[in-house]
DNA sequence: GTGAAAGCGCTAACAC
DNA sequence: GTGTTAGCGCTTTCAC
């Protein structure tokens, strides 16, 4: 068997009391006994065991993150980030995949036996089977990238409509009058885009050819769709790509058809992402604010867990516009 | 608090242990008690607690996943498969970032505090001091994609050189000479698609037409490339990429230059992951046997957890290559 | 069939 | 400062 903190005990010949109260750094214990426990611990390799620990504490240590897959760039960005904040503070971030919640083998690992303190939910299109789940647990819980405005979970999210009025009132500005926008999937965070997009341009008189993607958003659904455009001629001057990927798959159309961007057209990207950054120019995008969501929704678990009311349940972080090469003045 | 097997115990008026066997299915439960302590954890909600359980059973449950980022689409489904198997088995996986595993505080939650019954390790790149590091443990662990051959971990690989050869084969088969081949970044994987490239060329007294890429490989690598042989006018008939974003980034640039695909040069990737489907032709590629790998390395897994000898510790998994729409016979 | 008792490894409360 | 005692929730003997 493992070392226990009772071996430890006899080894230094003190009390188990003690050598837990040189582990935690609490209490009074004399410097000559520290050093003695300390010894005693490095001799014998001990650590704690988290499942003793977990039993008599009543919490564990660990925090959760329950999302679908491993596909995402701008997931594993976030996810990385809270991981370092968390880590700090104390927790540890345990990745559970969620792909098919309604099972019940995958609800009772996590939330039944309380295996976590609490979690973060990233998972767009899951989101009413997940929350439904959550419903009867008591659990902190932070939803990351909600799909569906509906619950009145804590939520940390970006103003993804406010991204779409960036990246409308950029191109405006550069002249631009004839806008195409490519369009994701049935998800809230694209009709809010496209919605900032279309409102900005009803402010100034225009109409947005907005066009949709299928039921994913990648390179192939801005090519298909910037290529319908060029076979009917309908071609904008600028064009929104509801992401980078989007973007550059807009681009790839163009190139082959041999537009120039930005020369002829310029195209503007969510998430600035910079995975085409050799394929084509450096894209002009609406960046999310990782490090602040990560930062933000950490604090706000970190105040659920010690029982605290949150001082704000829904955080709508304002997106930036980072203006690449992919863009500039209309041809006049 | 939350109920306990004590609740459950004076609610059906039996003793902890009857629960106890109720639950696990252990021992002789007359019928009729066993429907009274169901019911009593139904009209309660009880669900056992895994602290308590991993404490008293010296186990966990849990399977742990250690990987570096998300990013990986070919990963995921890895790990997904291998969520799947394991949960029939009544092991739950949970991933863990390990984006620096030489911090000690990365290490202490995972490793040392016993948090797992045993695990996965995901690595490319970092294997050295993550294999450093678990050599002081005694968990049972399987490497799942390893970079380097040092180890004498058990591992479950796929047979990359004989990928290589696959690809190589098929694009000769079908009666091409002059053969290309876009390379990723230095890891073993890598150099092993390359290599079995190369030697059956050899073998046929032909040379591989080979251009390196960057530190990653995605679809810039493959379209810089194909874009550097096209100005040099050293285009081959056939090329292969190292994974399939790379391939499709090699048709990008073919495209852009009026070269059709699979009519004047012919592609191959590696993965099989139908990432750029509407954008290129359906990709002729190499298929890593996914369930097999997630199979097989479960399998492994249970067998070290069952404290058995492995009965294989090292396995190497033959790929598949899967003939789509972007590869023919070269025109005479 | 069922239950009483003991114990997994640790910490909090209370003495000394 | 340090140790004794008790208990977290569960399962495993071992009686009955």
């Amino acid at each position: 068997m493992s070392v226990s903190i009772l071996d430890v005990a006899k080894r230094c010949g003190l009390s188990t009391v003690t050598v837990s109260r040189v582990i935690n750094n609490t209490g009074n214990v004399r410097e000559e006994s520290r050093q003695k426990v300390l010894a005693a611990i490095r001799e014998l390799g001990y650590t704690p065991n988290a499942a003793a620990r977990s039993l008599v504490r009543g919490k564990t240590g660990l925090i959760g993150v329950v999302l679908p897959d491993l596909k995402g760039l701008y997931t594993s960005r976030v996810v990385v980030a809270a991981k370092a904040k968390l880590l700090e503070k104390g927790y540890f971030l345990s990745l559970f995949l969620f792909d098919d919640i309604t099972r019940e083998d995958n609800a009772r690992y996590i939330l039944d036996e309380q295996r976590v303190d609490g979690f973060f939910v990233i998972a767009p299109g899951l989101e009413s089977p997940v929350l439904e789940k959550l419903k009867r647990y008591n659990l902190p819980v932070i939803l990351l990238d909600n799909q569906y405005a509906l619950a009145d979970y804590p939520y940390v999210e970006v103003d993804d409509y406010l991204g779409g009025v960036m990246a409308a009132e950029h191109l405006i500005g550069l002249g631009h009058r004839q806008i195409g926008y490519i369009d994701g999937p049935n998800m809230l965070c694209c009709h809010e885009r496209r919605a900032g997009a279309i409102d900005t341009l009803r402010k100034h008189g225009l109409r947005l050819l907005c066009e949709g993607g299928g039921d994913i958003y990648d390179f192939s659904v801005g090519y298909r769709v910037a290529n319908r455009w060029i076979e009917r001629g309908t071609i904008p001057s600028a064009v929104i790509g509801v992401c980078d990927s989007v973007a550059a798959g807009a681009i790839g159309a163009f190139k082959e058809h041999g537009y120039r961007v930005p020369q002829d057209i310029s195209v503007v990207g969510f998430d600035n992402i910079p995975l085409y950054n050799n394929y084509s120019p450096r894209l002009t995008s609406v960046e999310q604010p990782v490090p602040t969501i990560a930062e933000k929704s950490v604090e706000m678990l970190l105040q659920l867990l010690a029982g605290r009311e949150l001082t704000s349940r829904f955080l709508k972080l304002p997106p930036r516009l980072v203006v690449g090469e992919s863009t500039r003045p209309v041809n006049s």
